[in-house]
DNA sequence: CTGAAAGCGCTTACAG
DNA sequence: CTGAAAGCGCTTACAG
């Protein structure tokens, strides 16, 4: 591994002088000046050059690196595939920023048990930012040792550097578009709601409930252990006037499915809207009513978020709440 | 932030032994060692010290980072969303082994314009791991800079340092189940082979065509532009004879919604099977006969692979072959 | 512009 | 065990 003294030898100069030639640091037009640089540009490429990163970050007191906390449990895989597009969307504008990303994952066993993951043992990382809710432990643990924190889709809600979907607004979008579809009464299906739930699942229904209740509408609401399993009940209890909002798109497909068994269609036989569309959903049904939501862009609204408090222009960042969009589908019910 | 020096003031020792302590490098038992010990523990935790990852990796000469590089681009959102229970599983063995890992993303436009990923520019990472296919000048560039390069899911394959699904295999193993089910035509939905299809495109029809050819049975191929848009015609022309075979599970979901309008089932009126399982489609359409691949078991086995490398017990480690398993699911068929 | 020197925060032979 | 010293590979005031 060539290092900048191998350089500095080969061409007859001092490490200090390749250091500043590689970095760009001088201007002058001399013609020995000139020669030297391209001696040294000519010499590192041929060397394979790199420069080591950790002896530059130990002079330059900073990593350029940020840690992207996820919280590793098996719980959350649908919620991780969607992180992962969060991640592609901070990875792009930290990428170009130069930035490198890390991937954390924090388990969730408290305790002795729970391995302290590296970040918290070593000074590496310029700055985190954390995705989805974390149990108390983990986020007082990155209250005191992360200054520079961005809280992302999180339980953690300060009136600065967080940034997440205004779920209460697209539990109202959806519940309206059934409403002025001309549905008489409406359906939540949603998983149910427990403690360590993600905030989204009680903002929807709560934002799906005032629609209801504005319009005098009636709403019935199921949570089923398992709300990927539908019930024959539910679906033979389906009207024309009925308007079903699925907490997601899974659980409207796996709706969709069974209704379809029993000769039922969305949009001719009952309403369906999904509040959220999964990557995947966009593809498999195209024809679902929902709210959607752009995750990579998010992700890339969090990076910038970072970038800024990073760069000291301001200390705190205000937070953002990202509103939902509308995606009209065919599966809406009667006009 | 407290640094090794800090404590050292503190406690009124020398650095090098307070380091010593705290990397539990010495073993006596008298008393004013373990007092001297004791004082260090508490001052490092009093002054929230964490040691400077830099510094440490200079020293080591190593950082204990790995890269996992992806490949950047629009077209294969699908495949990153398979890719992230890949890099999950390299997360949690890598992690575990004390490896911090990063994201490196690197764009699909040869030439200047593409921005040289800072991996390529900076030495930082011990060694990196390749998610998928790569233009020819991002593996030309990884083969001069990294030694220790693990290539997973790739069109690249060597004896040593590759791992990846056998999707010939897969082909056959679907091919056959439906031939099984006694069905007496199979039929192939696939994307379009292009230059740049992944190696599962090719291999999963390759043997899926091998298994038709043994049989003597004939098979028909279907390689629409866009293979999520089912044609009408394609579904009319569906029997109980027929078997069809998706490439993937997002392509078998798209076919039976599709096919479901025209009050055709899958496993009634046809047979289906999925050489792939994505995640979603294990929940939405759980009874799609498939070929399933636990890749986060992947991703753990490839950074094993890559551990053992770093240890350097062995320079080389041996390509594997991983297999697909069958999930039998209700659209098989007639029986 | 160029070079010699100090220093970033650690680890680790080497004496004592 | 403990401490003084060298060194990991860079960057950056400071003189020249």
């Amino acid at each position: 591994m060539a290092t900048i003294r191998d350089i500095a030898a080969e061409a007859r100069l001092s490490i200090g002088t390749v250091s500043k030639i590689l970095n760009g640091k001088r201007k002058g037009s001399r013609s020995d000046v000139i020669r030297n640089a391209q001696r040294v540009y000519a010499i590192a490429q041929r060397l394979n050059f790199r420069p080591n990163a950790a002896a530059r970050a130990l002079v330059r007191r900073r990593s350029s690196m940020v840690g992207i906390l996820l919280r590793n449990t098996q719980a959350h895989r649908f919620h991780f595939l969607a992180a992962f597009e969060l991640i592609l969307g901070m990875n792009e504008r930290l990428q170009s920023a130069g930035y490198l990303t890390t991937l954390l994952r924090v388990g969730d066993i408290a305790g002795k048990d729970r391995e302290v993951p590296r970040i918290f043992q070593e000074k590496l990382i310029d700055g985190l930012i954390i995705i989805s809710g974390m149990p108390p432990d983990i986020v007082a643990k990155i209250e005191t040792f992360f200054e520079q924190a961005i809280w992302v889709e999180s339980s953690v809600w300060h009136p600065n550097n967080c940034i997440r979907r205004d779920e209460v607004a697209t539990g109202e979008l959806v519940a309206q578009a059934l409403l002025d579809a001309g549905c008489r009464h409406l359906l939540w299906v949603g998983p149910p709601p427990v403690a360590s739930s993600h905030f989204s699942v009680a903002q929807r229904l709560e934002g799906a409930r005032r629609t209801a209740h504005v319009a005098q509408v009636p709403m019935e609401i199921h949570e089923p252990e398992d709300p990927y399993i539908i019930s024959e009940e539910l679906v033979r209890g389906l009207t024309p006037r009925t308007g079903v909002i699925a907490y997601n798109s899974l659980i409207a497909q796996a709706l969709a499915n069974q209704a379809g068994r029993f000769g039922k269609n969305a949009g001719r036989d009952f309403g369906l809207v999904s509040c959220d569309s999964e990557a995947d959903g966009a593809v498999t049904f195209p024809q679902l009513s929902r709210a959607e939501f752009d995750r990579f862009g998010m992700g890339v609204a969090a990076a910038e978020m970072f970038l800024r408090m990073q760069s000291g222009l301001i200390k705190k960042r205000a937070s953002q709440l990202v509103s939902s969009q509308w995606i009209a589908g065919t599966t809406l019910g009667l006009y």
